[in-house]
DNA sequence: CGGTCTATTGATATGTGTCAAAACTTGTGG
DNA sequence: CCACAAGTTTTGACACATATCAATAGACCG
């Protein structure tokens, strides 16, 4: 996050001193669970944690997937009633909880803290509003594709690894999931992409072996991940 | 928005004496265009505005339906490099264009107002993420329901009509973009509904007529248009 | 009263879901 | 180090929802 905004050392220094509990968690676990009023937003230290809703059948769609550095649910500092659960993906994930006690005194006393955190919230609806766009009005080989750039350009970003090479602990299924189709089907398509020489998988490792090529499949265009400066940025 | 937050009469006077440049936008016209750096965000005034993305081949998803009342592209407040096009839809909308300077004062003058409108935005991402699970998880028929539910609900919140008796002033195309279909589907569906008893459409009105029964058929719980205040809104 | 949207309907094609089973991994305990 | 269990990936055959193409009918507007 805090890539994303232009913040002074004290204020900087004021959100490294923010102290959480720490807890790992499951996978499969919730961390935060549908309905429940929540007082604190997480930390994710290290792993994969996904959000997503829940149909009556049991079906499930994830809505968004948080990687290591992700501050997951602080929108709930602003609505504490969340409408949905936090899960930890495959592996076991290192998450810290910090108190919305505490993050609202630090947004309180530094106005710059709070317009990088809505910041933030803002840069999670940017990437929201194109996963509508993926699944309403993208075939499921586009959607593959669109989000494995989608999160090599994450990771990139995160330190966590090369846009072309980097581990995404998570099982097909899941992926499924956050795409809103079948296992069977997203195997088919992962096949194909890997028959097109896009991609090659080993264990949870991806290598994109044509960026390009895959890029172009998914019709990606990483714009909606840019945060560069705005002039207005501070006072 | 101001029905989402609790502000003291001095913030709800400050935001009430923002001054816009009002405008007038012909269906089909860009309020927003993508891509461009934006230094103001828009107050709907009335008519309804969509935010929609778009694929090289032409195909669009509406990611946002925005009613009168609606501050769309606040968004573009914290991120203004915007990637989407936001138009209005089917009859002039009349918008109030509020220059980013204002609105940067006021939120850095009263820290309350500036968390009103960061709610603002989470609680737009909140739907964002229900129109994911719809589009990924639900049929046609299923989105629709929802859909309809959805916008209801709003629309009465707004003072506009009641949850089962609004005017939608859209096209079905246009809804059919929103819902991730075909415009010759989206005829079908609604057909289907209709048949099933469960609404009558007359030009631009939409009578739901078993509001139950519409509301199950979309697995419509409407908790994420809840705003329910938290105890920890003011200091 | 003709022209342009919009809604509606039909026939057919296709992408994706469903069901079922086999092959492969991974981890565990003997 | 092997054997087994549980989870995951892969494959096939088939069903079904939705897209596509094409045409007609109806609404709205100048």
């Amino acid at each position: 996050m805090l890539q994303r905004s232009v913040l002074t050392e004290e204020e900087q220094a004021a959100i490294c001193s923010l102290e959480g509990r720490e807890a790992g968690i499951e996978p499969h676990r919730d961390i935060v669970r549908p309905g429940e009023h929540t007082d604190y937003s997480c930390l994710v230290v290290s792993g994969l944690a996904a959000r997503f809703g829940q149909l009556r059948d049991g079906h499930r769609q994830i809505t968004a997937i948080h990687i290591a550095g992700d501050m997951c649910d602080l929108y709930s500092l602003m609505l504490p009633k969340v409408e949905w659960a936090i899960q930890a993906l495959s592996s076991p994930v290192k998450i810290l909880k910090v108190p919305h006690r505490d993050l609202l005194k630090l947004v309180r006393a530094y106005p710059a803290v709070a317009e990088a955190f809505w910041r933030d919230c803002v840069a999670d609806g940017s990437i929201l509003a194109q996963w509508v766009v993926n699944v309403g009005r993208r075939d499921a080989r586009m959607r593959t594709a669109h989000l494995l750039c989608e999160l090599g350009v994450r990771m990139e970003r995160a330190g966590l690894g090369r846009r072309d090479a980097y581990t995404l602990d998570i099982v097909q299924t899941q992926l499924a999931d956050a795409l809103g189709m079948t296992p069977v089907h997203m195997n088919r398509i992962i096949r194909g992409l890997r028959e097109d020489g896009l991609l090659v998988t080993r264990r949870r490792d991806i290598h994109i072996t044509d960026w390009a090529a895959l890029a172009a499949a998914g019709g990606f265009e990483g714009g909606y991940l840019e945060y560069e400066d705005g002039p207005h940025r501070r006072l």
